[in-house]
DNA sequence: GTCTATATTCTGATAGAC
DNA sequence: GTCTATCAGAATATAGAC
């Protein structure tokens, strides 16, 4: 037996420590969780997470680095491309978004939160006005095919309409869990149409 | 000089703590801000803030409530009103929001943050969704005066579209506080436009 | 009411045995 | 690599003088 990994029950320590963070520090933030809430989470002795990561500084710029490359990432792929129509990446992005983050509902509340005391900034602004997706929009408004919107304002409702609804997910309270996923179905369909309807406001 | 209150250079002890404690606790949140933190901004000493408020929590519970309270005001005031058009009820509540938060920019996110440890739950949904507004809104669906839209997206669209833009604040880096506030002027005139295009997406 | 000094608990990090 | 034990400093809270 050469190379066999791990064991059952669970990874290398190190991979349960950083998925403890993971879900611990983007669901709380990094103040409100103590190094000895990631060591238990982890089901591992507190010693063993400065051995591997040195400090707790340390392993939260991992866990942010994480985040914000997956939800960059997003973005990433679809704007710049330049054979996609302004109605599909509109589409893509919505969808996109809602799956990914149906998966990690606190991610949204998790990089806002924290945005300021990052290092390598964000850069979710940056990336959109110079994408190539604006030139398509600058293109559309020339043209005539759709009003004359602000396109920073037509970036900023894309991007509101999609992920503000989890950010307040815990002050729309009544809706269940179900109920708020059968609530981002719909906005998956209807958030294009009405980006669409806006486009066409004077 | 009968009833003669206090001296210049800053009221009383008691509201300069409070006062740096709103400014402290709304900017950072509650576990990034240590007592000592808040002694300091307000001029007192550490001690006088237990003298006054027993406790950090006890203190972060009045800023809670206050940010909580002036958060809700808007939507109070507005949606139960029974003499008010739809379409002005959505123009006040945009306007109301974005002049109250360009003062109090960083309560939304604060709010957000901390609505899950939060006693007395914020009710923003609940409020909306019981109002007299929700009633004019499915009286114009019925008579067709506006397509068949879900009454809890309209209202997610309303809040998402305005409360926003000052929670991903720094990650629209590149902005000027400037430019911020002219977008969130032009939003002002924007969003209730937007709103209306919408209420016609079949 | 306001302060200085201090008690107490919490928290990040390390030393050293296995 | 992993643990137990412990340190050092931070942070909340209180005692007691003025």
């Amino acid at each position: 037996m050469a190379t066999v990994k791990k064991k059952r029950s669970g990874e290398s320590a190190e991979k349960k420590i950083v998925e403890a963070a993971r879900k611990l520090f983007t669901e709380k933030g990094y103040y409100a969780i103590k190094t000895r809430d990631i060591a238990k989470e982890a089901g591992i002795n507190l010693a063993l997470l400065n051995y591997y990561f040195r400090s707790k500084e340390k392993l939260f710029a991992i866990i942010m680095k994480e985040n914000t490359v997956r939800f960059m990432q997003i973005i990433t792929e679809i704007v710049d491309d330049e054979k996609t129509s302004i109605e599909k990446k509109i589409s893509m992005l919505v969808t996109n978004y809602i799956d990914m983050l149906s998966l990690n509902p606190d991610m949204p509340l998790f990089i806002m939160s924290h945005a300021q005391r990052d290092d390598q900034r964000i850069r979710m602004r940056e990336k959109m006005m110079s994408s190539f997706f604006m030139k398509q929009i600058q293109q559309a408004i020339k043209s005539g095919k759709v009003a004359n919107i602000n396109p920073a304002n037509l970036m900023m409702n894309i991007v509101s309409l999609t992920i503000f609804p989890f950010i307040a997910r815990h002050v729309m309270q009544g809706l269940t869990p179900k109920q708020f996923n059968e609530l981002m179905e719909e906005r998956k369909r209807m958030i294009p149409l009405w980006i669409e309807a806006m486009l066409k406001v004077k």
